[in-house]
DNA sequence: TATTGCCTACGAATAAAATCGTAACAATGG
DNA sequence: CCATTGTTACGATTTTATTCGTAGGCAATA
């Protein structure tokens, strides 16, 4: 098991790794275009949380032109997996059985969805 | 459903409501013992952060005698559901299935569990 | 060349959360 | 009656996160 303790994220950082993981490559300007949809701070706000990211090395940054391009440098799956054990173990007494409860039951999951969910079970059940 | 916009308890007022999830019923100095298993501030910092919760509505309290005694104000059901939400649509991209596949993806689920969340999955999909 | 625009850097202000020290008061026991 | 103990109240400090203003640089262009 990986004892690779990440750093976690802030609010504000997840939102800006989000644009990263999607486009996988971004500079501030981009990021904050997209952060502008639904929010309204400003450019060097963006510019300083990114370079704040970069110290403690949640991004990469290729600086040798003189806008920076950054990349993500912790992987989505990893910090989901990371808030998602946080949180199991802060409200859902440590099993993940009950947080997946929660989230089936009060929620409008597609056919398709809990088809999805299905296969997963009967993989897990096989080991 | 519910628009009842619950406020959002913080990491520290979730670990008091946890205790009081758990005991129905405590005064501050049961909290406080409790917490102080796993964390070392002072019983004042419990003290004050029960009374802002309370300021907050999080929580209801008898004062009738001096040792004031508190019970949760808000459920754990909904609390849960609270924050589970906000996952979902900040690291699920609003998808509760994804959650639910990372939770059971990385983690040791026994049997008995599978099974539980089969029979959820069953009537899920009988709707 | 001077101006404009876009970029980074960075200190500082602001906001939000957590922590603590001290005062005041009541109950208890010697 | 007085000292001790356990309690609340509450202001102040500290810590962490967010936001922004301003300076400096470089490149395109009028």
């Amino acid at each position: 098991m990986a004892p690779t303790n990440q750093i976690k994220p802030t609010e504000s950082e997840v939102e800006i790794l989000r644009v990263l993981w999607d486009k996988g490559t971004a500079t501030v300007r981009e990021v904050h275009e997209v952060l502008s949809l639904h929010k309204d701070s400003g450019y060097t706000t963006t510019l300083k949380l990114m370079q704040i990211m970069f110290e403690k090395g949640l991004v990469k940054r290729d600086d040798s032109s003189k806008t920076h391009i950054y990349t993500p440098n912790v992987s989505k799956e990893n910090t989901q997996q990371q808030f998602v054990g946080k949180m199991i173990n802060s409200l859902f007494g440590g099993s993940s059985t009950q947080l997946v409860m929660q989230a089936l039951g009060n929620n409008n999951t597609t056919k398709e969805e809990l088809d999805e969910i299905q296969q997963l079970l009967n993989q897990l059940k096989k080991q």
